[in-house]
DNA sequence: TTCTTATATTACGATAGAGTTGAGAATCTC
DNA sequence: GAGATTCTCAACTCTATCGTAATATAAGAA
């Protein structure tokens, strides 16, 4: 299995754990309606602006995102469309998850 | 944009990060071919029994595997084949984020 | 029963990550 | 140049998680 090679089980966590933070996943999901400054997102998502800022680093080092810079504001946009591909096959498990948990409950009763 | 509503941020997180951990992406791996118990997976990815334990229980509340119990030892099998789509996709972007930093070390001689 | 095996659980120290604050750096406007 | 704006970076606190060690639970063997 190539792709879950021992040398490789560290990256791909670390791609994962870009992923694995409610904020950045707002963060995206806002991205997807197009291109948006950090101040735009800082107000679309909440929270204070220097950590909206981090947050667009992780995703950034991650190719996640791409950012062009013009004055002293910085566009960020998205650059790997296949995160949104992850993002539904995650949310397919999760429906099923919950429908398990349900039956989980039922059968408890 | 169901996929990643605001209400589903913190579920798809939390699903992402079961997964955000090289350990439990051995043991996915290792379980890759076929159901095996804890003391196998301990021997196998390496690290304590309790380590490892934990790590399925994790693995186990995400619905990524499931598991049967017979006598005093636990048969651990994947449940969700889809989390292998899943670190396919990341490989695939891993592989171009490795080109993209190649070229950017290149750029900056 | 007593000992051994296999797993789960709890407690604890160490480390990593999130969010905030305050201070730069860079650019634009007046 | 002075001041405002936009973003990044560094330092800090707080919380969550990892790995380990010790203990508990449960089933089988002697």
């Amino acid at each position: 299995m190539a792709e879950l090679s021992d040398t490789n089980a560290v990256a791909v966590a670390e791609r994962f754990k870009a992923l694995c933070e409610p904020m950045r996943l707002r963060l995206l999901q806002a991205l997807r309606a197009g291109e948006a400054s950090v101040g735009d997102l800082a107000d679309q998502v909440g929270g204070g602006q220097a950590n909206i800022s981090k947050h667009l680093q992780v995703l950034l080092q991650q190719g996640f995102v791409a950012r062009r810079k013009e004055g002293t504001t910085s566009w960020y946009h998205i650059s790997d469309p296949r995160v949104f591909k992850l993002c539904e096959l995650v949310c397919g498990g999760l429906e099923e998850e919950l429908d398990r948990k349900r039956k989980l409950l039922q059968r408890r009763k």
